[in-house]
RNA sequence: GGUAACGUGGCCGAGUGGCUAGGCUCAGCUCUGCAAAAGCUGCUACAGCGGUUCGAAUCCGCUCGUUACCUCCA
């Protein structure tokens, strides 16, 4: 089972084997929240894409470093020069300080993120706590001449790095083309050029997010934080970075420019990685549209566009069930088939527990032994292409089709060899609850079902079948409930 | 306008030259006191038209349709 992970490169273009720089470490940084509004579909399907990478990695026996950061500054509603920052402007709309904002959506955007049973990244840095870094970044752009400095404010000049260097090359853009299309924007007096992007920007009066410069007060262009982070934590050359679709241009060939400008001149990572967007009806889910759906409007069901809530289990599943390429279509319908896929992966869990091998082995079944090997070989091999959740999923259902029917009696165990249903088992709880991610979430309120309980106990008692009416109170007492009959009816109590 | 994708059966969604994807829905069967679960079987798939090939959903061309990026977005 000794299969290559395979991932599609952006860079290249191509399925690539993978191939840490320096294994069994690999370093893996990806694009986080801007924190300033609910976290929605869209940010579920990142964070889903790459936990799954992070598990699966770990579960390959590479020790991860793991880097996501939240970007809290710096991340301007537009790219003219009086383009408000989306943190600031949230702040004045609720009368906040700006880091009251960032904490606000950061906690929000953990505990959904908790929910989907996404892991917690290795390291989080925050933009704002990283000025440092980012001062220093600059200073080696504009010592390698390929920026300037206009007002107070430094801009990353791409038309002198693009004589050395392909601005391009990840998006596929072609530097004549861009400037021959450009839309013509506002206030871009200073900048020689309508590509060129701002690394530092003079902070206004008014501005309240500022740090001291030594261009002057100012605050961060948003690009250049994960440029900076990530060389800090991960090194100049890392293994993965991943992202959005929408961030390839130009969030992250801005960031491939600056590293190569700057003194660490590499593309920063080796294979760039990039996920699909959500659609509602075939269209994007995006700010801009409207047509976004936050977690918390899927968890409750309050949302125009829901019929129903959605579990965070079935969100992840949903998820899951597409390959992270691919555009994923937001309905209704889809999401209830999810749930009930999700319910019946969860059901085969506990089928799978109560199989046993018995004590005689009977007359071995080859080819039922060689189905079931080949069956846990897919779901590794729809992993290791490219990440395949969608055919992993595919494979455990066909998985689950003999682990029921084993379970029923219509295929034996006992024909099994020992070490087959033994692989057949660890494949199947590894890669549902440990790689995809997935568990149980109980559907069942213990209250409820102790009330169910308490009313066999009257029935009981009042047919004065004190048998039973013994027995009952036995086991809920190894529950640590005791039953309270009392003269206005039954209740219960935790044990003291 | 430039660039890049995509168009698969009722719905979602895999699949890059020949082998049943899978889930949900619907119908039937087995099991069953009734049901459910589970198993089995079935249901008009590969936008259209050409071409390459022994053979194409899969490669090439054209047509039609949809979308994304080029502005903030995961």
């Amino acid at each position: 089972m000794q299969q290559k992970l395979n991932l599609y490169n952006t860079l290249t273009r191509k399925k690539e084997a993978f191939e840490p720089l320096h294994a069994p470490f690999v370093g893996m940084y990806v694009c986080g929240p801007t924190v300033y509004g609910e976290p929605h579909l869209g940010h579920a399907r990142s964070a889903v894409t790459y936990d799954v990478l992070y598990r699966y990695l770990k579960h390959l026996e590479y020790k991860v470093r793991f880097v996501r950061n939240i970007t809290d500054v710096g991340h301007l509603e537009n790219d003219a020069d009086e383009g408000e920052d989306k943190i600031q402007k949230r702040a004045k709309l609720e009368h906040l300080e700006p880091m009251e904002v960032v904490q606000h959506y950061t906690n929000v955007y953990h505990q959904d993120m908790d929910k989907l049973n996404v892991l917690r990244p290795d390291i989080e840095p925050r933009a704002s706590g990283h000025i440092i870094e980012q001062i220093e970044m600059i200073q080696e752009i504009l010592q390698n001449g390929l920026a300037y400095e206009a007002n107070g404010s430094v801009y990353f000049d791409v038309q002198a790095y693009n004589k050395d260097h392909n601005y391009g090359k990840l998006s596929g853009r072609v530097v004549e083309d861009l400037l021959a299309n450009t839309r013509e924007l506002e206030g871009q007096g200073e900048k020689r050029s309508s590509l060129d992007f701002a690394l530092w920007k003079k902070a206004s009066p008014t501005h309240i997010m500022r740090w001291p410069s030594p261009w002057g007060d100012g605050f961060p262009g948003w690009h250049l934080e994960c440029s900076a982070m990530s060389r800090k934590y991960l090194g100049t050359t890392f293994d993965i970075h991943g992202g959005g679709l929408d961030l390839m241009f130009p969030h992250h060939e801005c960031e491939i420019a600056q590293s190569q400008a700057s003194n660490s001149h590499t593309d920063a990572a080796r294979y760039w990685i990039h996920n699909n967007m959500i659609t509602v009806n075939g269209q994007k889910m995006g700010k801009s549209l409207g047509n976004f759906i936050n977690l918390s409007d899927l968890f409750s069901g309050n949302h125009e566009l829901l019929e129903a809530k959605y579990s965070p289990m079935t969100i992840r599943f949903f998820i899951l069930q597409a390959h992270y390429r691919s555009t994923l279509d937001f309905s209704n319908e889809a999401l209830q088939a999810a749930r009930k896929g999700y319910t019946k992966l969860m059901n085969g869990l506990r089928v799978l527990d109560k199989l046993q091998y018995p004590a005689e082995a009977a007359e071995p079944d080859a080819k039922l032994n060689e189905d079931l090997l080949k069956l846990t070989e897919d779901c590794f091999r729809g992993m290791n292409d490219d990440l395949n959740t969608a055919r992993t999923i595919a494979s455990l259902f066909n998985l689950l089709k003999k682990i029921n029917s084993l379970y029923l009696g219509q295929l034996q165990i006992a024909s099994l060899e020992k070490s087959t249903l033994e692989t057949v088992q660890s494949t199947y709880r590894e890669l549902v609850l440990d790689v995809l991610g997935l568990k149980e979430e109980s559907t069942a309120h213990a209250e409820e079902m102790l009330d169910l309980v308490l009313n066999f106990y009257k029935e009981a008692k009042e047919a004065k079948a004190y048998d039973k009416v013994d027995a009952i109170r036995a086991e809920l007492k190894k529950q640590g409930i005791v039953i309270k009959d009392l003269k206005t009816g039954i209740d219960w109590a935790y044990e003291e």
